[in-house]
DNA sequence: AATATCTGCAACATCAATGTTGCAGATAGA
DNA sequence: TCTATCTGCAACATTGATGTTGCAGATATT
């Protein structure tokens, strides 16, 4: 039912986790999935997720919100504001993309938006995340990392379209087929990715000149 | 309430194009929008929706599959398999670009997986465009257009995201208020749109060197 | 002008999803 | 072991969306 409440138990706070973690699963692919569908793909009753959250909407809410403030923290770590801006932006990118892959629905924003409060709250996160993201990008211009005539608004996307095509497609191409696992990332691999999108970033696809 | 009928009357044909124009817009903000909503927008009644679409899902796939058939055009225009790489990319891009602004959502393929038949022709058309889209990469790739050592996979992946950041996006970066209608892109926008992604594909936006 | 077709309206049936409740059995934590 | 908490189950109420039908008035087409 309610959302805040007191101390839960221990198992209470796993089917939590559980809950979130399956309805991330099965909202990614379908973003109009039922409660029974994140139910069955939990392991749990449906009664049991209504237990725990309120509504359809204040789970998604909580998603939302615990997915941007992941991100948040992995783009503060990358010290967006005062690290040289390639170095910036490259623990950025590692930092985002090792999050991103397993908020793959919440950061959409393509839940239908819900309650006022938790939207609102998300929606102040996602800004200043962005405009952490703005610094950085117009450091690097001002640097000479990035060309200094390019609009700083086709940066972000570009750079934002990158970073979710690399968290999306897997490191080998491989779509993945529904529901099945994906596959956990490694060092490696995250820093491939990362390096890769920087690369195309900056240097785009065609031969070196 | 059916697909297949005989000669529509011209008043009748126009309603259904206003439909399909209004459920473009209404669900490319919204894809769980009712059909209420897409009434309103188009100005009709609901009734009169379900007198032209077998039903939601119809209407849906109808209009997939129309999307993909522009674009399946607009990409074979272009002369992929023959015309000089970067010639075919160019103007592949340009031609979809005019087309997809007006598919927003259509060619998500965020429409709850719907009819069997036409998921099946979408689903053949997209394949095969995408195959089309190969071929150039492929072409490009051997006239040393792309970086030789590029994953093409990766190449096409980014190709396509930089087409829907262009085409999202409109071209001012401007990002477009609900409900704003968009506005209608001059051939020179176009051309400039398209500019500016084949040069962000091949070049990235770092310095020149 | 005559006719066939289209549309809005109002009313209806149906259905699926949401959210609730009570209870009995299982489980964590002391 | 004892107790508070958690869970599944079954049943229920509610709601909102879908899709249907009949009819009367408007509009296209000839």
């Amino acid at each position: 039912m309610s959302t805040t409440g007191r101390k839960l138990r221990a198992d209470a706070e796993r089917s939590i986790r559980t809950i979130m973690e399956a309805a991330e699963r099965v909202l990614s692919e379908n973003p109009g999935a039922t409660m029974e569908q994140i139910a069955e793909a939990a392991g749990v009753s449906r009664t049991t997720i209504h237990r725990r959250f309120a509504s359809r909407e204040a789970l998604i809410d909580i998603m939302t919100v615990a997915a941007w403030k992941e991100i948040a923290e992995a783009v503060d770590a990358a010290r967006p504001a005062t690290a040289p801006p390639q170095v910036a932006m490259y623990q950025a990118t590692a930092n985002v993309l090792r999050v991103k892959s397993g908020w793959r629905f919440a950061l959409t924003g393509q839940g239908p938006l819900s309650g006022e409060q938790a939207r609102a709250e998300a929606a102040r996160i996602e800004a200043d995340t962005i405009g952490k993201c703005d610094v950085v990008i117009r450091r690097a211009q001002q640097e000479g990392v990035i060309r200094p005539d390019a609009d700083p608004l086709w940066v972000r996307r570009v750079y934002l379209a990158l970073l979710t095509e690399a968290a999306h497609g897997a490191y080998s191409g491989h779509a993945g087929a529904p529901g099945e696992a994906a596959p956990a990332e490694t060092d490696a691999d995250i820093d491939e990715l990362a390096t890769r999108v920087m690369d195309t970033l900056l240097r785009g696809l065609g031969p070196g000149s």
